[in-house]
DNA sequence: CCTTCCTCTGTAAACGTTTTCATTTTTTAT
DNA sequence: ATAAAAAATGAAAACGTTTACAGAGGAAGG
């Protein structure tokens, strides 16, 4: 007995009505009558028709959906851009696709496809990466891109980030206004457009406070615990070279400096000071509470949604392009980890 | 210039062929011979074509889209999870679309009804609830359903798991084999079926092992850090009635519980020990290194997927369906946070 | 009473595929 | 060479919608 879902055929001839009739009572309700209407109504009450997505669509010639393209699904730091993004998706009546690129250039290429063949109507790029089939066509390309998280140098989408190079300046400077002025830079790696924005502010907060950049002191990472530890451990080993502070281009690297640190007998903030970024869900939770560079994903994720939507609106058409990308404002979290420099 | 999208047409017309051969030529391609193939794959590059999705899933009745509900997209602790299901379903050809269903009873319902129109061919539940629609029709409904992490008793649908009430039992026995007797449980939101389970197996390891229930020993949280702060408060503060070991139903739960811990002074493991759940990124990290359950949460989507597009693979069509839920092994990771209990 | 203009409804054409069926062409067997 | 079988192709129907167009019926105005 597995019954047969119900057309708008079945309605119509359960209404007495034609099919013209009971699409146009449930998508213009004021141009049939009343008493038609309700004879629709209820018709599908009884038959309890939904309509079939996939036809609609077909004829609208749309899909529905926002495809979504993200490195690593993994990564739990996207959680809470998804979470914003969905949210403002499925507000406006669009679904979210989640594309997981694995950084692969191929995946992003498939996925990027999507729009062409009409499985998705625009695109969110949280990869830093231009797919392929996007790289050539025209900026201006039809179907809605917007970039977050990490911009795309020169390729005049629509973008909303934060600003890295400030906020790895002010994190700097707060810890050479501590005193601090053997800094280390605990970096991303290094053809990252994080880890190069990151960088360049905490070199201008050196510079612009007349201490000198020694290249020494920058250990390139990957985000990682793990790889924060080594930055640790290589860091501060020698007592002669050891910097008094650490800015660390997230709160992973910093909490694995953390862990060298005390592996070495150091203790934070007293002998070193270390700085994160991000603010991870756990930042306040460790011992000692970070200090670091608070991160608002999710409203990250509702402005790249917000911008989408704006383009994808029908009623404002072609609104110019926003000539610059939106910057979302970071925070100072000062907690614990950090602190005067020692007396040497 | 915005030229028009090629259709299947434009190609068999560039190719001197008649529509159903490309679509042969596409999908069948034995039937056609060398010569005309060779004419359709030329004329497919010379015009771009690629096919419209939607056409071809409205004639096919089918979506190529797997449903995922999830209570909370946010919550970092799903994403391994999302990031297994979505590898799976990828490799087999399906996308998957995420359903926040922010734990609103609507919102399931909406989506479940994705199913019915077709937007969806199949759904995964991470969400612990059947939605409304579901939950009349019978459990052997068509469209396939999968459950995981949160099982759903008397369902029959099926489901993939951890043995949560026997990774609770081999936690609080490792804390039992270590001497601890005054054993606490901080526990989940009662309605919760991990929280049941959990509960369960610790209640029959202390049974098991002669040692009573205290009631004054359960501290009711919500798995996050805070409430696992407020469980340290509430159930160390007393030297007099002080547990000596703590199982906590999630790591959240034992970080907070050691962060009280150390605010009354006291040392982990020395003076108490925190046994934590899930074994999150950062557990090892922690200060001290947490002892914890670890759950395979990529290998649970990966099952979760894998049952699913068994049950949609059409050259087994219906193949019985297992009759107890899979249960996916968790592992006791041993690390700093538990040890013997003290000398009183 | 006849026109004119609404308001409401139905017919039929799209949207871009896949697939059944019939037809044509080629191969094989006699 | 001819008949039969096999292989390759095309015409057209179907999937479930939306919508342009036109027709039917009344009301309003003369």
């Amino acid at each position: 007995m597995h019954e047969k879902i119900a057309t708008i055929e079945d309605v119509a001839r359960h209404a007495g009505v034609s099919i013209a009739t009971v699409s146009r009572a449930l998508h213009k309700p004021n141009v049939v009558s009343q008493s038609t209407r309700e004879k629709v109504q209820s018709a599908i009450a009884a038959t309890g028709y939904t309509a079939n997505v996939m036809a609609r669509n077909l004829r609208l010639n749309r899909s529905g959906m926002i495809l979504l393209l993200v490195p690593d699904i993994g990564n739990p730091f996207f959680s809470a851009i998804l979470s914003g993004i969905e949210q403002g998706a499925s507000k406006a009546g669009y679904n979210v696709l989640i594309g997981d690129t694995q950084n692969d250039p191929d995946r992003e290429a498939t996925y990027a496809a999507y729009l062409r063949s009409n499985q998705a109507d625009a695109m969110i790029l949280l990869n830093g990466r231009l797919p392929a089939p996007l790289a050539n066509s025209p900026a201006k390309a039809s179907p809605p891109v917007v970039i977050a998280c990490e911009r795309i140098p020169g390729c005049g989408l629509p973008t909303v980030i934060i600003d890295n190079e400030q906020a790895a300046f002010d994190a700097t400077t707060h810890l050479i206004d501590h005193g601090h002025t053997r800094i280390a830079n605990v970096a991303g790696p290094g053809n990252n457009i994080l880890t190069v924005d990151r960088t360049a502010g905490y070199r201008r907060a050196l510079t612009e406070n007349g201490i000198g950049i020694d290249p020494a002191l920058t250990f390139v990472g990957d985000y990682s615990i793990d790889s924060g530890i080594a930055a640790g451990r290589a860091l501060l080993a020698d007592p002669k070279t050891r910097p008094t502070g650490l800015f660390c281009a997230s709160d992973g690297m910093a909490i694995g400096v953390i862990v060298a640190a005390k592996e070495l007998g150091l203790r934070v903030p007293q002998d070193v000071s270390v700085f994160g970024f991000d603010d991870i869900h756990l930042a306040a939770a460790y011992d000692p509470p970070l200090t670091t560079v608070r991160q608002p994903r999710r409203r990250l994720g509702e402005r790249a949604i917000a911008l989408l939507l704006d383009r994808l609106d029908p009623t404002t058409p072609n609104k110019p392009a926003q000539p610059g990308p939106v910057i979302v404002p970071t925070e100072l979290i000062i907690r614990q980890s950090t602190g005067p420099c020692p007396k040497s």
